[in-house]
DNA sequence: TTGTATGCGTTATCAT
DNA sequence: ATGATAACGCATACAA
């Protein structure tokens, strides 16, 4: 049972005549040991193929070398995108990623931290604000380092790294009422367990307000996240007559945006001639399309990177600030333009 | 130090009255105690607020209750959509995934493997059949149980869930030949250390060949995975005069073959009437194009799937077959006609 | 610089 | 059905 076994410490230590303490310094802090030693070490781990064992070194230093990220979906490009910066930057540092998806869920979200706290993470990546309180408890009783990413608030309790989603939406609304449109709807994302699609509508509707117009009932349409949800939408507001049907449609991301405007497409109607479109996450698509697709930026390989490098410095122990607000910006492509004239 | 941690199982066996083989079996075979005990140690075990050492567990039973997926990369998102999948069911039986990204490295590939093996996990995933020869024989030195997706070969030496990539394309190619077209160019996706796109190119050249065709070294073009590339690529072979310029573009993937019909867009070029353009993988935004993009369908979900399935399998010790070919279709769609007529 | 010895929190074997 | 206890493989405080 044992020879068939692997090597462990002690096996290397007998084949290089040291003790296991020699063997663990080689492995942990080299320059501690004489080079002729080590050599001799050195050269046994290779020639018996030994290889650490994690959950013994985890259970003697208290250090797994894991960061657990839990994410609503990888179906999300910009999940995705965030979730690969992530590893990219876990892993120069020899940490591996344990990745948990929640679809939208947040009691479901509960369970993954949960599980990822058993694994022993050193630390773990949120998204959004949006938790069970649970959660939140869980994380600070077990003084699991954490970050939150996709939005930013100066006011939140919790390290942070993002940007205003409120006011992204609102500027990307105002652009619209700049060029002077007054008749508006929205497909937004679905809101439920999402704060980030929540903030985004209410930007939507804080801008609208101050220039004494509103989003009503039936010109706000819910979709998840898929293109066929924003081509049923845009096909419902577009039922009306054209004297009265919205001139912008708002969508709280860009694949609800692609949809729109492919149906648009297919509908005959001319973006924007006779009708706006703008999207929300700037998808590697966005710019390629004809026209191309108005839309907020956001950063999301930046906002990987920094709760990864946040997350690994106080794992470091160097700390220092725990919000970082990262830059949007609106970018203006051809599926905006001025209203049809009346 | 002690008082100020979490609880462990001594502390919930004292608190109870019980010894830690009891409050042990109460959390892995709670039928094997008596629900009178076993109330009161879950009393306990809620009250503290305990949960489990992962790492201590593993040691002591040498189970991690982990699975590893190494993959490309988590910017296409068929590997999202797999890794997506493989999450989900995994998570049901309470396992946990261990995500590591190779960017297409075979000898980083190597490295993630390692790290891997050396966090404890019960499995792996991994993509294609090439892989570094130190990869294979460390899975199999530690008997890890692992599976290659993406690819299907009925004489593959390992494990494997996938299609087969060269005969999907030669279909596709043949789609276009029995069209009418004679003059082909192909937009592959990159060929080092991917199999994949490799054999995706040795498809469409078996299947010109064997209708006395060939590939011109200049009607082939390497590009990375994004649409500006395939936008360039297309660009490129339009080059010369209609009278010999190709009349349909192989891609060697979806988003080579949106970027494709955008620049045909671009260019003024009306896809199919003018050239031809079809894709591979499927992507959701493939069918509401307009056209729409004639491409693979390529069932990343239930690869994702059924890997995690086969692994969860050889865990558990229920072991059945080892090889899986899934289906693809050739999805027959707007963006591919007859070639023009001279 | 190197070795010795202890403990980390479980699981599992063996008694009872 | 329950308890006592020996591994599991390593890091680390301490001794030399």
């Amino acid at each position: 049972m044992k020879s068939a076994n692997n090597p462990n410490l002690q096996d290397i230590a007998t084949a290089a005549g040291v003790s296991t303490a020699t063997v663990s310094r080689v492995l942990n802090s080299p320059s501690d040991v004489r080079p002729a030693l080590r050599e001799r070490v050195e050269e046994q781990i290779r020639k018996l193929g030994y290889v650490r064992h994690g959950a013994a070194r985890a259970l003697a230093s208290s250090k797994s070398h894991t960061v657990g990220a839990v994410i609503p979906t990888l179906e999300s490009a910009i999940f995705a995108t965030g979730v690969n910066a992530i590893e990219n930057r876990l892993v120069r540092d020899h940490f591996t990623l344990l990745l948990a998806v929640t679809n939208y869920d947040l009691d479901h979200e509960f369970k993954q931290v949960q599980a990822l706290i058993e694994r022993g993470v050193d630390g773990m990546i949120l998204v959004g604000q949006d938790h069970h309180p649970d959660t939140i408890r869980l994380l600070e009783r077990q003084r699991c380092p954490f970050i939150t990413t996709w939005t930013y608030s100066a006011s939140s309790k919790y390290p942070c790294v993002g940007f205003d989603n409120f006011n992204a939406s609102r500027m990307m609304a105002e652009h619209m009422l700049d060029l002077g449109h007054t008749r508006f709807a929205m497909i937004a994302g679905i809101t439920a367990g999402n704060d980030r699609a929540r903030e985004r509508i209410d930007g939507v509707k804080n801008a609208l307000q101050l220039r004494g117009l509103d989003l009503a009932q039936d010109r706000l349409i819910e979709k998840a996240y898929e293109v066929r949800e924003g081509r049923d939408a845009f096909r419902t507001l577009m039922a009306s007559t054209p004297a009265v049907r919205p001139t912008a449609i708002l969508c709280g991301n860009d694949v609800l945006a692609v949809g729109a405007i492919l149906e648009a497409q297919h509908l005959g109607l001319n973006v924007p001639k006779d009708v706006s479109i703008v999207g929300f996450d700037d998808l590697p698509l966005a710019e390629h399309l004809a026209p191309g697709l108005t839309t907020v930026h956001v950063p999301s390989r930046r906002m990987g990177e920094t709760a990864a490098q946040y997350i690994l410095d106080c794992i470091a122990g160097t700390l220092g600030e725990s919000k970082f607000e990262l830059p949007t910006k609106v970018m203006i492509r051809g599926s905006s333009a001025k209203p049809p004239a009346p």
